[in-house]
DNA sequence: AATGAATGAGGGTTCATTCAT
DNA sequence: GATGAATGAACCCTCATTCAT
């Protein structure tokens, strides 16, 4: 039921309703409403399941030894999860999901402490907001998943793009 | 008409209806579908119209001499608009928009050719796909405008990264 | 579609809903909820122009001469109303119904005006509340309609006994 | 359980759902219903079960020494009531209540004894059909509850009306 | 015997589209 | 040609009832 949801959100599928939601469940539309309240607390608590590990993600992350290596493994992670749920993005624009709100909180959390983590190892530049990592983090890479040359090797770039970007200027020439 | 769905989109309505956008334009609801055969026509003529000047602002940019500053140019511009426009992002999933994909194949390719100008300029890195400029000039953004810390700079600073993360790693010591 | 709506009430319909409603005006069961907004504000609007004669026959009794005549006729309208009407007051618990509410109190202030008359004019005792006309112009009649021995002679008796009751008692032995 | 249910009518709950109830009484919802087969028959044995003292105070009213004083006593025990239980008038429509039906006739009938005995002793006149005590046992009061300005001394007050009126018309000047 | 979980039928509402005027 | 009015399909939700445990 919440995995039927997490279902149709990797699918992409773009009518997320009930009916559909129940019957990839292989139960009753009402079934759906009464167990989570409403709609809106279903698709909340199958996108807060959906942002769970990879917010683990990022605090594993932070016990790992090399920040840079950290922060940059963990752009990939994120990347490769909006890519397989870009959809997301684009059916949760009106409805009120405080677990997902506080999943994204945390996910923002982490991805800043890894940024300044690694700033402060004197991996990171120092002359620009952290809080660009909120960008990074987020629906960046809704483009990715819709292009039609999509790749794996499409994200890799671009977090190798950021890295080098991000790194302190006096490294350069 | 096509300036109401475009001011509505502008405006980052959530609800763009048929009604909404008829009472906008001051016109009968009958005579937006009529007039275009379907909402999902307009749709794709006023997005189209939209991102139009986008893409001839990606003309000029390849008429400038300075191939490096003409992409950042550009890529602000890009970033601006989108930032403008997020709610375009989540109102388009299932449609069937054919100018607007053209258009968008459009923007596309003068953002190629404008990185690849300036990687032949020898401003940018050669050791990555130039499609990765499909991300950076498409949605994203989307992060920027919804972040709680949205700000001008934040773009800015954006696209920094993504400039000095896009020179030659010869640059650097 | 307000006289389709009127038409159920006085028939006694138990089931006021919108498809039944729709049916019985020969329309779209849309075409209901969009013409008054809501089914509450259908159900408002009906419910207010079944009380509005009945309101308008208050106030025609004020300019009567007898003002106990004037009282007890209306009265008998009042009840007869209620009569053909009871099923109103099983369905209108729990919606918000402003024009309704309205009329309700139209209805009751007609009434305390039409028993203050009477009262000063020495056909009514003064040793009650004239607040009991709340009582009497309102659902009293439920039980008439729902009577197995239900009768327009049943609701005239009604009259006649409250009207003597309401007598002045000086007049008695 | 149907203690639970008559408590739900007494405190004027408007949702009287199985799901109410059966949380109420402490049980599962699914054993009200096998227990009573349907909804409907929980509501007929609890309506009926909370008529019962009333039909009995009527039939004790039948043994005491003065008639119209227990007639009196009666009808504003029945009106304190419907005053308590007005919703039920509300939401017992479209039901088939058999014990309900057989215990309002119980009612009635008790009333039609009272009002006999009182009419026979001479208290009340007899130029009415003393079936109009259907009318005065029964939903009469429902106004009373809902009125803004609901109060005992205004069901008194109905009584008071109510015997005076139903007093022999020769006791009058 | 009791129940938590499931559900089908039915409710009100929204909205892109159609059509008579 | 323009439109207000109408509508069917689809949505989310409620609730009395059923059934495997």
């Amino acid at each position: 039921m919440l995995a039927a949801t997490k279902a149709l959100f990797a699918e992409g599928r773009v009518a997320i309703t009930v009916d559909a939601i129940s019957q990839r469940a292989g139960v009753g539309a009402a079934t759906v409403v009464r167990t989570f309240g409403s709609k809106e607390a279903l698709i909340d608590a199958a996108v807060a399941e959906l942002l769970e590990p990879l917010v683990q993600r990022g605090r594993d992350a932070l016990l790992e030894p090399d920040a840079e290596q950290a922060l940059r493994g963990f752009l990939v992670e994120v990347i490769a999860f909006q890519s397989a749920h870009w959809i997301m993005g684009e059916r949760l624009g009106d409805m009120e999901l405080p677990s997902t709100t506080a999943q994204r909180a945390a996910l923002n959390k982490v991805g800043l402490d890894l940024i300044t983590r690694a700033r402060d190892g004197g991996a990171i530049r120092t002359d620009i907001d952290a809080t660009i990592v909120t960008v990074l983090i987020s629906e960046v890479t809704y483009a990715i998943a819709r292009s039609e040359s999509a790749s794996p090797a499409l994200a890799e770039n671009y977090v190798l793009v950021i890295m080098d970007g991000l790194r302190p200027q006096q490294d350069r020439v």
